[in-house]
DNA sequence: CAAAATACATAGTAATACAATGTATTGTTT
DNA sequence: AAACAATACATTGTATTACTATGTATTTTG
C-alpha cells in the first residue's frame, strides 16, 4: 500500500521536474528552430510555424510563445513579415527571414554544434 | 565613414542577440551537464565543478549561477550532498547523485538524444 | 602587504515559455 | 440551426533561471 503511494510521489516529481527542465531547454532552442526552419528561404505564417515545428522536430509550441518570439525576431532585424489577405478566412501575417537572419541563424549553428558535440562526448561516457 | 559605422552597429546588435541566445541555451542544458558529470558517481565540490564544466563543455558558469543550480537538484532529490572539513582551508561542500538522479539523468538524456537529431537534420538540410 | 585564487552563499534583474484570455472567421458535428 | 473545433492573430500575468553584484572567510602568490 505505501509502497505504491511513494511510488506515485517520486514518478511524480520526477515527472515535473523532466517536464520543467524540457521548458527551460526550449528557451534555448525554440529561437534557433524557427529561425532553421526559415532559413530555407521558404516564407511562413506563424499559425503555421506551429505545425511545421512540430512536424519537424517533435516540439510542441503554445501560440502565446511562437507570437511574442516572432515580434522578438522582427524587432532584432532577423526576419521580416507582411499580411497576405485570403481569399477567405483571415489574413495571415507571413514571416522571412533577413540577410542579418541568416549570418546569425549559421553563428547559432556553429555555437549549437560544438555545445552539441561536447555533451554527447559527456553524457554518453558512461 | 558611413560604412564602418554601420558595420559596427549591425556586428555589435548581433552579438548582443547571440549572447543573449547563449545564456537562455544554458538554462536548458546546465542541469543536464552538471547531472552528467555527476553521474560518473564521482563527487564533486562546488568550486570544482565550475573548473569540470569549463574543461568538459567550454561554458562558462558563474558561481551566483551554479550555486543557486545545486540547491535546487538537492530539493528535488537528485543530488545529495555533505560537508568536509579541509586540513587547511575552508570546508567543501561534496556533491554526490542519488539514484533518482541517476534515473532523471537517463530520462533527460534521451530527450536530448532525439531533440539533438531532430535539429541535427533540420539544420543542416540547407 | 596587496592581490588573486579558493570556497561558500544570497538578493535583485532580465529574459522567456506557457497558461489564460481575447477577437474573429470558417468548417464540422450533432 | 446550434455547438464545437480549427484557423489565425495577439496580449497579460506567472514561474523559472542565468547572471551581476555583493558579501564572508581563508590561503597562496607576486
Amino acid at each position: 500500500m505505501y509502497y505504491y503511494v511513494f511510488c506515485y510521489i517520486f514518478t511524480s516529481m520526477n515527472k515535473e521536474f523532466i517536464d520543467k527542465w524540457i521548458s527551460q531547454l526550449k528557451k534555448g532552442s525554440l529561437s534557433f528552430v524557427v529561425l532553421g526552419i526559415l532559413a530555407y528561404d521558404q516564407e511562413y505564417y506563424g499559425y503555421d510555424l506551429i505545425q511545421e515545428v512540430k512536424k519537424k522536430t517533435a516540439i510542441d509550441i503554445a501560440e502565446g510563445t511562437l507570437y511574442p518570439l516572432l515580434i522578438r525576431l522582427k524587432n532584432e532585424g532577423l526576419v521580416e513579415s507582411n499580411w497576405v489577405p485570403q481569399e477567405t478566412g483571415i489574413p495571415r501575417k507571413y514571416y522571412k527571414i533577413t540577410k542579418e537572419g541568416q549570418s546569425t541563424f549559421l553563428e547559432m549553428r556553429t555555437y549549437w554544434t560544438s555545445l552539441n558535440q561536447h555533451l554527447t562526448t559527456l553524457t554518453h561516457a558512461l
